[in-house]
DNA sequence: GCGAAAATCACCCATTCGGGTGACGCGCCA
DNA sequence: TGGCGCGTCACCCGAATGGGTGATTTTCGC
């Protein structure tokens, strides 16, 4: 946005310098105020049209609102599948964190925790479910039952 | 539009005419020409700039609908929340190849395309569910019943 | 066929993640 | 009491991700 405002500034000091220096060829004439106002507005209108649709167009305010979708059974762990991976309560907690859509620092906070701390037990994490990424691990969780 | 065109030509007329008239007083000024222009520029480009808010503000008029769903039954995408959120379909297949837990790349390699598309296409899924890490993105999405 | 929307790709930058290593304290129990 | 599991934290580094800008091509509705 800085940058856009720069660039209409200095088309405008141009703008005006150019007029300047045209300005003596423009008073020869009958009309030249016209002229001169008419060029000014036409550019600078559609300087304006450019900018009001440049700046808006991405502006979709969507609104959205939530929908509570009832829900079938309650969900269980499997908790045979937990001991099996041997994974512990705390890295259970970062993984449900985690499948909240929390980044590291996010998780770090929650827990009153160092983010150094959320990174060691989220590897762990990673190991035991032979994940390499966090959406694949919360995948994988919820398919095996550990997470809802 | 035509009526647009219209006024804006007349608004144009008017104040071509209101700077006529007020031309003299103008011109006992030293830089009347520059000042001249500013207004004419500043105006104008507040008209062009308002006009193309004006034309691009109706865009969408969201209506926004309540559905409760049972559950039980196989998974059905809410279309009406996909086109509320302007989703396109490629972007709901980055979304589901995001939701299985690939990576940019990977989904790159799936779909035939670069990276860098499937990062763009990312951001505007990002920005359309107001998520700011994929595993949000996956979590609304799926709460919003975008995906399974 | 014209114009808007969608899809594609590139480049840059900052942040976040993942992986590896090492270390410390605490409770447990053999 | 020494080992072991668990939780905690630090540092480094490379890869992945998110965010922004800009551009071109495809597609499609009117």
């Amino acid at each position: 946005m800085r940058k856009t405002v720069l660039v209409y500034g200095l088309l405008g000091g141009v703008l005006v310098a150019i007029l300047k220096a045209t300005e003596y060829r423009f008073l020869v004439l009958e009309h030249s105020l016209e002229i001169y106002g008419g060029i000014v507005a036409l550019i600078f209108s559609g300087l304006g049209l450019w900018l009001g649709l440049k700046r808006t167009r991405p502006k979709h305010t969507v609104e959205v609102r939530e929908v509570l979708v009832p829900v079938g059974g309650p969900f269980e762990r499997d908790v045979a599948r937990v001991e099996q991976l041997g994974i512990t309560p705390r890295e259970l907690e970062i993984l449900e964190a985690m499948a909240a859509g929390l980044s590291n620092r996010e998780i770090a906070g929650r827990l009153f925790v160092s983010e150094n701390t959320v990174k060691t037990h989220a590897g762990r994490l990673f190991d035991k479910l032979s994940a390499r990424r966090r959406t694949q691990a919360v995948q994988l969780a919820k398919e095996a039952r550990l997470i809802p």
